[in-house]
DNA sequence: CCTCGTTTTTGGATTGATCCAAATCTGTTG
DNA sequence: CAACAGATTTGGATCAATCCAAAAACGAGG
């Protein structure tokens, strides 16, 4: 591969070896170090200086060493993103809203699919300090340790929480008022005269999850809707939503409402009623969380939460980048507000003088 | 930040300075070349210095510099991954199949997603060569100058094209075989007794609209309905495919089959016909691309071309180990076999003694 | 022309690992 | 016990940048 050095080590005899900073200098008359300046654009060189430079890179075809240069700087411009399932769409968007940012500020990222594995995220997380990143943004996998947090001071890593958290604060996060975003959605239930409310999904221990169940607890309280409230803990797929719904409607009285963990969940809720023979929205009202773009589509299209996964992306991104420049600044949460984004899902309860006037909502795609 | 050196540079005076191999080999009791074997699982090694070795990395704290590493070594074992549209689900599954195995081989991988801008693509490619990665995994944007695989070529970097493809063979590649895709989606139609079948979507140059497009050409004449076949070019969005099939269904007479470019656009496509009053599946036949997992949601269950996202994000991965260990080996293109899920959306054409027997298919999680 | 304060430029030290040829340590065997 | 092969270990050179204190160049004012 290498290919033997043919007489001396004299720079410039070596034949495809890669070009340094070294032949630059020589190439534009200058010392290393001015070179060096002009790579990183510092103020301090001479606009002439810096043009000639400019132009013996180019003529050299130089490529900068990355590695050479991490090994002596404090930065490299690289960040680990870690979320726990990739194929999830709404992980997608995020991701793509953290790209869009740190393409903006020459940042380049590490990303792993934790499959919400604690040992597989922390072997990645050690990975990501052998490459001596700049900084993180971790979802934390289902069941990972508090004390991770601590691990990462330690480490004086920079990390910024995404969607869940671990440990108590203060620590950076960025995520979305998930409770609110219940709360939402049970007042607008209510609105529409339903009281036997269920909550379904969400068996894990995590932040997300609680936040979740604490906003629909709050909500029917304040609705005093004590007496009836539920909450169904499970996985949160689409064949979970599918057979909840099968036992829940057999129930009587059954319930008139149930608000989702994730619009997955809430997909598959409405294909089971539609298995029941029952028609969702009319006969159940159901409500998502997410509003994934497969949302408007569904029929009837659903009723969601909109969490913004591009803008959570975005955030987390920007609260990296201030973090890094600002290592001993405060700790800041950026918590989005959701939207409920509301479809055709959810039908009023139809009250005695008052006949369900709509049998089937119009398909559309918009909103 | 970094500390003033109180009297000497002596390494053990150091105050919270990082450990080094030096350190390590100095509290073991051996060489810097002994600890870097031991750090790289060398079978040179004897079992008993190499155990004393690892109980010093423990005591120290030691962390790997993978940057002081990259400076001498020539692997990296860090890889660059390009994909287009990383909120796409069909990309996510895909970047979970690439992790999986990178995860399995030691690898770490950098994601870019280049919303199909060449320019965008070319300044992360610029990037992974200044990060010396041992290798890219390249969906190439829409639009890319075949010539940029010459310049990988020269740049000495090892690069899989997946799913799409630039420039003519010999390249490592990794896809679907798009074009028997479309056959047999055209073949299980005409079995049904459709004749008038509509391809939809695919405005794009890259190779793998032009396979679809070929696949649909040549499943058409095998049948001898050329006089018939009809290719509408567009976008490939759910918003594409609502719009189109509002024309398509006011022409007569009016195709009895769509096939689509991808999921996306069958389910925008069975909505537009819902919106339209038609009944999905049995006004219209439609078939969709990729095979995601909202097909099997929809209403009817989309009948679609499985195209194994997750299986193609792990060969292209294998592919590219391979290529890294073998730089010279003969070019390679795993092309995997897409399978044709029926589901619901495809009914016979009814003949005269046979009428419609199912006004509604079951709805159904299953397959 | 000299001084002084900026603005630019510079060379040597440093970063932390790997490479590689040579040295050293084993254990046989004649 | 010397010779030798095989298994281990080693030190110096090297990779390609950045840091930093000091030198050089420059321009203005006296």
């Amino acid at each position: 591969m290498a290919r033997f050095p043919e007489t001396s080590s004299s720079s410039r005899e070596r034949a495809r070896q890669s070009v340094t900073l070294q032949d630059i200098a020589a190439h534009a008359g200058v010392s290393r170090s001015t070179v060096s300046l002009v790579l990183r654009d510092s103020p301090l060189v001479a606009d002439a200086t810096r043009t000639r430079v400019q132009a013996s890179i180019k003529a050299l075809g130089y490529v900068y060493n990355r590695g050479a240069a991490a090994l002596r700087a404090s930065r490299t411009f690289t960040l680990g993103v870690v979320v726990y399932d990739i194929a999830n769409p709404f992980f997608g968007a995020m991701v793509a809203g953290i790209d869009s940012v740190l393409h903006r500020e020459n940042y380049v990222s590490f990303l792993a699919n934790s499959e919400d594995s604690p040992e597989r995220q922390q072997r990645f997380l050690e990975r990501m300090r052998e490459q001596r990143v700049d900084g993180l943004l971790l979802c934390p996998a289902e069941g990972t340790d508090p004390a991770l947090l601590t691990q990462l001071v330690d480490w004086n890593m920079p990390c910024v929480q995404v969607l869940r958290h671990i440990g108590t604060p203060p620590f950076d996060y960025a995520s979305t008022d998930f409770e609110l975003g219940v709360r939402q959605a049970v007042d607008h239930l209510v609105t529409l005269g339903h009281r036997r409310i269920v909550f379904l999904g969400g068996d894990a221990r995590h932040s997300a999850t609680q936040a979740r169940h604490r906003g629909y607890h709050e909500a029917m309280r304040a609705h005093s809707l004590d007496d009836v409230h539920r909450v169904i803990r499970g996985a949160v797929t689409r064949r979970a939503g599918f057979d909840a719904v099968q036992h829940l409607m057999q129930e009587s009285p059954r319930p008139t409402a149930v608000i989702c963990h994730n619009d997955l969940m809430a997909l598959g809720v409405m294909l089971g009623l539609q298995r029941l023979g029952l028609v969702p929205g009319e006969d159940c009202a159901v409500v998502g969380t997410d509003d994934i773009e497969e949302a408007a589509l569904s029929m009837p299209a659903l009723t969601s939460v909109a969490t913004h996964p591009y803008a959570i992306g975005e955030e987390a991104a920007r609260l990296a980048m201030r973090r890094i420049a600002n290592p001993d600044g405060a700790r800041e949460q950026v918590v989005l507000t959701p939207r409920l984004q509301v479809r055709h899902s959810c039908a009023p309860i139809p009250t005695p003088e008052k006949t369900s006037y709509r049998r089937y909502p119009h398909a559309t795609l918009d909103a």
